[in-house]
Parts: C-alpha cells; sequence; structure tokens
DNA sequence: CAGTGGTCTAGACCACCGA
DNA sequence: CGGTGGTCTAGACCACTGG
C-alpha cells in the first residue's frame, strides 16, 4: 500500500527531519532516549524498514548512537566533525578558474635513509623517488610538494611530465587509494622553502603531512607547505 | 568498540566488499560502469534491497555515482576526504590523560562595532558578550580563545565560570548547535597572543575561525590560536 | 522473558534516462 | 519503450540487552 508518494520529502527523511529538530531545538538531549523503531513506525504510519532506514542514517550522521537489545540515544554532540576534502591541487586551481602551473626542482632517485624506508614500509633501503614541485596560481607560487615515493606502488613515477600531471594525479592513476593520514601543523618555511615559494623566511606557513596507502604498499608520503598569506582549509557543518 | 565484525558479513556487506575490491584493485576504472542492481541480485542470490543498501553505502562513502534511470558508476577518486573532528578542547586534553585549565583574560559585555553586529546577524549595535581565555594543557598554554557570543543564543553565558565550563561546552547545552563553518590558516601571533601563550612573536601558529549557527540565530564567533609547536590536526580516510 | 536493533526478503509503484 | 535507480511495505528470523 504505497501511500501518497511524497514527491517532496521521502517518508524516511520526515523521519529523520522530526528527530533532528528535536535534537536541535534541544527537546531531546544529549543521553535522552529516541523513540523505538516499532513506536516510530505506529506514530509515522510507515514500515519498520523506513524508520530504520532514518535512524540509520542518522547513526551515520553522528546525531544518534545505537545499541542494538538497549535503543536508540541522543548522541554526546560534543563535536562537530565535517568533511575535510583534499584534492588534487591542479583541480582546485582550475576549478577556480585559475592556471595551474608547476616548477620541478627535483625529480630523481635516491637511496633512502634507513628512517625514510621505514617510513615507506621497505624492509631494505632500496632506491626510492624524491620529487620537490613548486605549485603555482596564476604565476603565484602557492604549495611547496616535497615527495617520497614507493617505487613498487608507482614503478613509473619518474617518467611522468610533472609540469602537466601532477604527482598525486599520476599516483592516483598508477597506485588505487586505499588509505590516507594527514597532519596539518603551522611552521616556519625553511631559506630553501621560502625562497621558492617567493615569501618571507618569517612568514608563518600551513604544513600538511600526507602518507597514502595502496594496497600492500605505503605509496607515498609528501610534505605541502602552503604560505599562510595565501591558502586555507575551510570546512562546514551542518545538523 | 566497532572492531569485531559479525563472524559473517552481512550479506550487503559481501556486496560491498566485493565492489570495493574491484574499484581499489583498479579492475573497474572511475568513470566505468558497476552492474546494476539487478544484476548484482542475481549474482549474490540476494534481494534488491539488500543490494541497493551497499550501493547507497558506496555512494555515501563517495565510491560511485549513481544516476537515476542511467545506472551506477566508480567515482572520480580525485579527491580523498576525511572527517575532521572539531571537539571541545577540554575532552580532547582530559581523553588524553592529562589537566585540562583555563585563564580567563576577559568577560565581559561590549558594545558590537558595527562590523560585528554584522558578523553576528545583529540588526542593531547593541552588546554582545566578549571572552578571552587561554587554555592550559598540564600547565601549559596551547590555545588561546577570543570569541563573541550573541546573547540572543546564550543570555547566561557571562553567568558561567570559565575555569571550570569551557565556553563551546555552555554554548552546546544553551544553544544547541545547528551549524558551524571554520576555517584553518597559519599566522603569526599577534603580541598579546604571543604573550599569553608563551611562546616567541616569531612562532608560526594555526589560527581557527570558528562561526556557530543556533536556530535563527548565529550564536558565536570565535579565533583559536593554536602554538604550531604544540598542536596539529590530523585525520586519516579509508577507502 | 519481552523489547530492542540488525538484517533480509519478495514483492510493489514511481521517476527518470536513453534509444 | 525497457532498464535504471528511489522508495516503500509487511512480513520474517536473528542477536543482543535488560530486568
Amino acid at each position: 500500500m504505497a501511500s501518497i508518494p511524497p514527491r517532496v520529502l521521502p517518508a524516511y527523511g520526515k523521519v529523520k527531519a522530526f528527530i533532528k529538530k528535536r535534537i536541535s531545538t534541544g527537546i531531546w538531549k544529549p543521553g535522552d532516549s529516541v523513540p523505538s523503531e516499532s513506536v516510530l513506525m505506529v506514530q509515522f504510519g510507515v514500515s519498520r524498514m523506513t524508520v530504520n532506514r532514518a535512524l540509520r542514517e542518522l547513526m551515520g550522521e553522528g546525531l544518534v548512537t545505537r545499541v542494538q537489545g538497549s535503543g536508540t540515544f541522543v548522541a554526546e554532540l560534543h563535536r562537530i566533525s565535517s568533511t575535510l576534502s583534499i584534492r588534487d591541487i591542479h583541480e582546485v586551481v582550475v576549478e577556480r578558474g585559475h592556471i595551474h602551473t608547476a616548477r620541478v626542482l627535483l625529480a630523481a632517485a635516491e637511496n633512502a635513509s634507513a628512517d625514510l624506508a621505514r617510513t615507506l614500509g621497505l624492509s631494505s633501503g632500496g632506491p626510492v623517488f624524491h620529487t620537490i614541485l613548486i605549485h603555482l596560481e596564476n604565476g603565484v607560487p602557492i604549495q611547496y610538494e616535497d615527495r617520497y615515493v614507493n617505487p613498487a606502488a608507482a614503478p613509473r613515477y619518474l617518467e611522468t611530465d610533472f609540469t602537466r600531471i601532477t604527482p598525486t594525479h599520476h599516483l592516483l592513476e598508477e597506485a588505487p587509494l586505499t588509505e590516507a593520514s594527514y597532519s596539518i601543523e603551522a611552521c616556519l618555511p625553511s631559506a630553501l622553502e621560502a625562497k621558492h615559494l617567493e615569501i618571507k623566511s618569517g612568514e608563518a606557513c600551513l604544513a600538511m603531512m600526507r602518507r597514502t596507502v595502496s594496497g600492500a604498499n605505503i605509496a607515498s608520503v609528501a610534505r605541502l607547505v602552503y604560505p599562510g598569506s595565501r591558502y586555507s582549509f575551510a570546512g562546514k557543518f551542518q545538523a
């Protein structure tokens, strides 16, 4: 008996909206229990699957927690979480309608230090690929990219023309991404970084350390330095 | 908590795993079409709802895109997205097993400048609450918090003992969060900030600008400054 | 034990796309 | 038009929680 097809908001959406509203207005506070699926079923006149989907999605959004055998509860909202996207810098720049270019400062195979070999998960201190690039937006340097690549993950890495194809782009095609971790911190640029970014050595920078995993290999570790005056990360969260 | 998977993967999980594997190994490349729900139904011997759930979750994870009437396709994986959590600093510090304390430098009502009134969405330049505090972890300053609060959203804000309850905590209880946006950038601290953070004025810092919305009100705008040497944001992404 | 959520089925109607 | 995904139902069995 598919009732009236809600061409505006689907039934599970109505259930979600109802619960969201009660949470966001504070009627239900963190820790409070949310009505059970069977109660909501009756209340909205929908099937259990529909209620279940609504609650499952709310859990995915971090608004409620669910415990089998126990119930559904308003989550402790003591955190704001949002999605931080890390994208190929070429795409980002082009999307802004600007011109992306790159200068290649280094593209070579090197012998890995013991430290680096460990970071890349290499048993022996074999060769690794090392590239250093400057990315420019409309001719202005916006990123210093210092990257080490595991040859096992992308054997043809050095054949790439990095003025046309970014390392990130090549790696995404060559070594399908399975995992990545990063950290963002503030730092002052080294003399070399400052010179190539064309900033004063006292200017604060954002540094992102990024480590990517492809299958069994640690594919690459990179240090990306952005001039603080020309770059920021932004994000948004909606309940 | 979520580390013990069911002894057998649920049916929808098997479908997801199958598709994920084909994407992560590069057998299916971005833009390729994924078998339709009806094909996967037969292939796995499950109902359409089960296949649908698998595909819907994969879309939520950003691995595939779906177009009604057209089909399901492997997403362009040219972005890494991950969840950046912004949490109450008190919780973070305590969770690390450390002691959180706070120094209150300012807690007062002020007349909003025209600029600030606009930022907070106040029609007139009425009073706003202004607090400045230093958060310390085991006695070491880790965050300078300069915050303006809309009195309409949290009228009792200034009654709070900020050495015991963080502004974030009070606001989350008083003004249920509906929306937040932030940006992270690198900067050098002002003389005042450097002094209270007990760092040199030339040390790079992370600055987060955060704006929170509660219902119809812009509840608060804050500038949070972290010494670069003592703080970083980290995140992780898994395919 | 009764109640909860976790999963699953075998249908169904609809809106949309491309040929 | 046939095929696709979007949604929904009215059942069902199971595992887990709590008293």
